[in-house]
DNA sequence: CTTAGATTTAACCAGATGGTTAAACTTTTT
DNA sequence: AAAAAGTTTAACCATCTGGTTAAATCTAAG
């Protein structure tokens, strides 16, 4: 743990690991104070309880499972240049934090933390289904319903995140192969966006 | 809990509704015996720890996660067809058990119990492959990256279920609607995957 | 320098947890 | 019917867990 950073810093990167490898249930406040390496009681002393400590965490995650998808879908650009755009952000944004959407799925589908899910900044169907009407009216995109659109489109791109263990046994693949095939799959989609869209 | 049943089908009964609930970690073995109405004790003289009767459990769900895809690959008909029945047949599994997904993926993915990754019977990707290449050869379908196929593929009928309670709240939905969206789903999934097949 | 406020520490706490034990009870076997 | 085997129960156990407490220590203000 780096010197320089206050002890509240400490705990919330320490939390983050901690929550994000072991599920907040698999989690111990021991083990936090171990990783940010403090004494426990801090842990309490700055964030009260480990329910507080774990929404501060998912707060401050929470941002990154939806990109801002303003500057993507605010330009005035081709629908399926957007898509295109969306991609390769989230695609990116998924390799660098892997494990963001299990954690975001496990908080969301937990019981007593379900009334997290309006903390996200869910603009994306807004976005994606105007932008769509737009060039639909134009000619520009094929008839199709958006909802599944964006649907599917998450789903292309968050899945192989959540599922890598059987993908690389699946493939015989390791983590490197893995990371190149996260890379390649960025272009991949486009093509199936494309043909899906084109009309 | 119903009669006529043995201690240790209570047990497998109750353990699957509590481990797919609450997840290994959030499950408590007093919650499992008093949803099998049965003493805890019993837990340990049936199933020895709690890892035992979750490893049990698993291997149960198991089977139900990569559905048993010899009766449609190993037919000689065209591979689109192929897909079309597998999506089909993987949407309706998943909506009778729309809870599989992530005690799956939660699975694999948790620390203590990746070894869990080769219970699962993967025999997809083979199968989708060889199927695929065939018809590529007569020229059936475009050329595309197997591998890549078989996520999309898997992605755009899994997440859905994974995302659910995003999904009600960014499409304004309830459990009704939703799975209207899923049974609807079956045929914009098999658009799609025309679109990305047909040479 | 002293005081006040903030931070940290080590010990403690009540309740929870997975698991154990021995006795009681039930079913099966002889 | 009695004995053996199997099942169930209630109590118990050691350890763990999130949280508390009061004293010690550190930092900032006067």
């Amino acid at each position: 743990m780096e010197e320089g950073i206050s002890t509240e810093e400490k705990i919330l990167k320490a939390a983050e690991e901690v929550f994000i490898r072991d599920g907040y249930d698999g989690s111990r406040m021991q083990d936090i104070a171990d990783v940010a390496g403090i004494n426990k009681a801090l842990l309490h002393y700055y964030f009260r309880s480990k329910d507080k400590l774990f929404e501060k965490v998912f707060d401050a995650k929470i941002q990154g499972f939806f990109p801002q998808v303003d500057e993507v879908f605010n330009q005035d650009i081709l629908f399926i240049d957007k898509i295109y755009f969306f991609i390769e952000g989230y695609i990116e944004l998924l390799r660098k934090n892997p494990y963001l959407p299990l954690f975001v799925l496990n908080t969301v589908n937990s019981k007593d933390k379900s009334e997290f899910i309006k903390k996200l900044p869910i603009q994306l169907s807004r976005k994606v289904a105007e932008s769509y009407q737009t060039d639909l009216k134009k000619g520009r995109v094929r008839m199709l319903n958006p909802a599944q659109f964006i649907i599917s489109l998450m789903g292309m791109c968050i899945f192989p995140f959540l599922a890598k263990p059987i993908l690389l046994d699946m493939f015989q693949a390791d983590n490197v192969t893995f990371d190149a095939l996260m890379q390649d799959r960025i272009q991949e989609l486009k093509t199936y966006i494309k043909l899906i869209l084109q009309p």
